[in-house]
DNA sequence: TGCTTGAATGATTGCGCAATCATCGTAGCC
DNA sequence: GGCTACGATGATTGCGCAATCATTCAAGCA
């Protein structure tokens, strides 16, 4: 296995040239053939990739990012990844860039705008051809900086006043106000929230409050608990609630997991689902429909999501004269009534 | 807002040379100042840092990798970001690799090494300094080409006898006979299994189903279904093994998702957990402790992985010398009883 | 004083590739 | 047959940075 670079190098990895040397062409005639097959003939591009194979050549992307400004690589900032509910979302906007030839760089943020300005202050060192941030709540230098390295950003999972570019969510205002009108319609008014602190459940728990108040309904308690979103938690605020004697008939939950857990302390108290304490959750993971009873929630459409993400980054890449134009998907989302409440 | 290049090209990020013009010192100080501060004054360190804030000068890391051939970049390959139980690994391995300086390069499988395969390639073009791998199952290609880029490979949540070369985990056939130990000494003859056709899920069930015959006992049904792990097909699976009169008295299952589906179908039957159908798990999610009942399963330290991945790489990146020093970390597991069998 | 020593800084070079412009050759046309 | 037009290929250059080697300067010492 000795194979050498073109500065005759062993161990290293081969180049272009090597490449070129062996397939007897002239290494930009490598390059073209690999990145852009069309303009080469068939035979020319045949020994090409022949030379590819025997040399074990890979493409050095972060010299070809360097010369072209291109990098390929798209950034993508989430919460955290425990939360399944951003699973799809982010399963589905890899694939479609992966088949488009990108690569996603993983950011974990914990919900802080604070860690998210670090990583985004890290990421953009690799000059990734789009950015993908999840919610509106940025701080001011992350909003500055990106307002000048001029990128391609989606805000994803919320929609907002005033977007750094573009925004595909739905509103969590609206979500509040559907769980408002959806349980006075059911005729609750003893109504309680259990939500994590994250800025999209908070908004949705405020839109509700407010919502119920213009129906001359308030709540009648609410726990707000710092991340993660485990059972454990939801279980936690549910007994707190009680044990303040503010549950009410109804826990309104800002996940499912969340709910999960209040369903599990109410069935540990003998509580039952809906009738003693109905249960609303949000997200409609896919325990939703078969805990017991099952969850009415909210349904987002994570893939679509996903997908609409990577469409209007790779739009937007491939035709940067459309910059700034303002792009704002709502995917809006799906009350599934079920036997919780 | 009128910053411009080096070559004076306006909107183009500032660089290197454009900081020192600012600072008053060469590029290559600039350099030093950010990458080894410690080897510049206090002074010129000050001059340097001030002048990166008014030019908004970020580094442009292709460039310094190229140069270094050092990316700072780990690619991360995992079978599918839907599952959490590797949430609390990815979490804590990007969180250590952060503060190391590095970034996460995200792969998703879909628990095929021929996708794995493909992803690999596309990877290594941006010449990372470590790969993580779910597992130890992959192609032939991948292996070669693996051995051949010589950089640092962990293989997680599994062990073999044919390490690419570090690999944290523990023994998927340790699992499958202590499942095995555990349910013929609480006394059950008749068993089965519901499991994901994961080759690591495969595998438990294969090391049960050979550690039971061991003991004179004969697996009683199985469903092998293909992923997603959700709710719904563990529902299936228990719903068709009940069916085929072949769910036995416990039904095994190859992660707490299934096991929750198998519950959800028990308690759909009228079924009593665990004196009609008794469940076993894989995972300890969140939600296992607060199932009803509570469900028996095998708790993985999942963060543990995470650091132990983190610090294997970065121990061997600033090493290279002990370069395919064989590091084979078993974690272990350990198995939970709770109400559910 | 003259020398050594080492810390701080600078000049040069090349990493591997794609953009750009230049060249070659052939088909098509009147 | 001579011309154009265009498709295919090549030569050169520079992307932004760090490695390497070179230089400067001040402190320390006999």
């Amino acid at each position: 296995m000795s194979r050498r670079s073109s500065t005759g190098r062993p161990g290293s990895a081969p180049t272009l040239i090597d490449v070129a040397k062996v397939a007897g062409v002239s290494p930009i005639t490598v390059s073209r053939a690999l990145g852009r097959p069309e303009v080469v003939t068939a035979t020319t591009r045949k020994r090409v990739l022949e030379a590819v194979r025997t040399t074990g050549y890979v493409p050095n992307l972060a010299a070809g990012a360097l010369a072209s400004s291109r990098s390929r690589l798209v950034a993508v900032f989430l919460p955290t990844i425990a939360n399944s509910i951003f699973a799809d979302t982010v399963q589905a906007l890899t694939d479609r860039l992966a088949a488009a030839g990108y690569q996603t760089l993983l950011g974990l943020t914990g919900y802080s705008p604070e860690q998210e300005e670090v990583l985004l202050e890290a990421v953009l060192g690799r000059r990734p051809d789009g950015i993908v941030l999840t919610g509106t709540e940025h701080t001011q230098a992350s909003r500055e900086r990106l307002a000048r390295v001029g990128i391609p950003v989606v805000e994803a999972w919320d929609l907002s006043a005033k977007p750094l570019d573009m925004q595909i969510g739905f509103s969590h205002e609206a979500v509040g106000q559907a769980v408002a009108d959806y349980l006075v319609g059911k005729g609750y008014r003893r109504i309680s929230v259990v939500t994590l602190d994250d800025p999209r459940g908070l908004r949705r728990y405020r839109s509700l409050a407010q919502a119920l108040t213009a129906q001359g309904v308030e709540l009648l308690g609410v726990q707000i608990l710092p991340a993660p979103a485990t059972l454990a938690v939801g279980r936690a605020g549910c007994a707190r609630l009680l044990q303040d004697g503010r549950a009410g008939d109804v826990v309104v939950c800002s996940s499912d997991t969340l709910a999960q857990g209040v369903l599990a302390e109410a069935a540990s108290r003998g509580l039952r689902v809906p009738e003693d304490l109905a249960v609303i959750g949000f997200g409609d993971l896919s325990s939703a429909a078969h805990s017991h009873p099952p969850l009415t929630t909210i349904r987002i459409d994570g893939p679509r999501i996903g997908n609409a993400i990577a469409e209007a980054l790779l739009a937007r890449i491939a035709e940067p004269a459309l910059a700034r134009q303002p792009l704002r998907l709502d995917v809006g989302f799906e009350l599934v009534g079920r036997g919780s409440g």
